[in-house]
DNA sequence: CGTTAGCCCTGCTGGC
DNA sequence: TGCCAGCAGGGCTAAC
């Protein structure tokens, strides 16, 4: 335990006392959290936040960076999990057997799932009056979709991020649906954006950062009609959008 | 109930 | 060059 902020709010020693000796079945992920099943029952979840980073040291914790290091997993095989984080907002924490159905079930639907379609997004969005740039960054709405997801969703839908998410039409709500799908999709595809510091498990760098077509861009023409981006804040959040193409 | 502002953190950027 | 205010962002809590 290099920084019990890493766990927090729980104590370190309980942490470690939950982990140590258990042995991970399988991996799994809901919205962004990854999610390490235990022979306990219980689950360690780990959020990266924005600046988390995962490296596995497939041999020895040699080599590993010392920079920003706040956990460091050892498994038995001599292989080890670091996890680091120089902004100090990612956690890990045990999600006790019995606690883990209402822990998820606070979070939206899966925008990847089959049974996420345009219909169902139109019923999420029935009767709310918030902009639907703040509607998608609402993990109990949706699982999964972050600030640059949203903003580049809401290009390629031509959607306006104040729009009030209860007043999209229904074929704005397929285009956005469709949106959400195909952005979503690509980065992962491409592996993710390396904005700052991202990196996978493997040290490599994301590949969806060089297909922003508005994310940070403000200033620069839009990729489909030249009129400069404008940036706003919606939520609290810096917002990406074009006034031409958003409507 | 639904929604929103403020807070947590620290590296980086931009203005002076 | 150096200083420092302000920004960035996901999710939680408190407040409306």
């Amino acid at each position: 335990m290099l920084d019990p902020l890493a766990v927090a709010p729980a104590k370190p020693a309980v942490f470690i006392h939950k982990l140590k000796g258990r042995k991970i079945l399988g991996l799994q992920r809901r919205g962004k959290y990854l999610i390490f099943e235990l022979d306990s029952g219980d689950f360690l979840v780990i959020h990266l936040r924005m600046t988390g980073r995962l490296t596995w040291l497939k041999h020895s914790p040699e080599g590993v960076d010392r920079k920003y290091l706040r956990l460091l997993f050892k498994f038995g095989n001599r292989a080890n999990l670091a996890f680091n984080d120089s902004r100090r907002f990612g956690r890990a924490f045990i999600l006790p057997a019995d606690a883990a159905g209402a822990f998820w079930n606070r979070l939206g639907p899966e925008p990847l799932e089959r049974s996420f379609t345009s219909a169902r997004l139109g019923r999420l969005l029935e009767g709310s009056g918030r902009p639907i740039k703040s509607f998608l960054l609402d993990q109990s709405k949706l699982a999964g979709v972050g600030n640059i997801y949203a903003d580049e969703a809401l290009f390629s839908a031509g959607i306006h991020p104040l729009r009030p998410a209860g007043r999209l039409s229904p074929r704005e709500t397929a285009r956005l649906s469709r949106a959400i799908k195909a952005t979503l999709r690509q980065a992962i595809a491409l592996k993710g954006s390396s904005v700052g510091t991202y990196r996978d498990a493997r040290g490599a760098r994301g590949g969806f950062q060089d297909t922003f077509k508005v994310h940070r861009r403000e200033g620069e023409p839009c990729p489909r009609c030249r009129t400069p981006v404008q940036k706003i804040r919606v939520g609290g959040r810096g917002t990406c959008f074009c006034p031409s193409c958003q409507k």
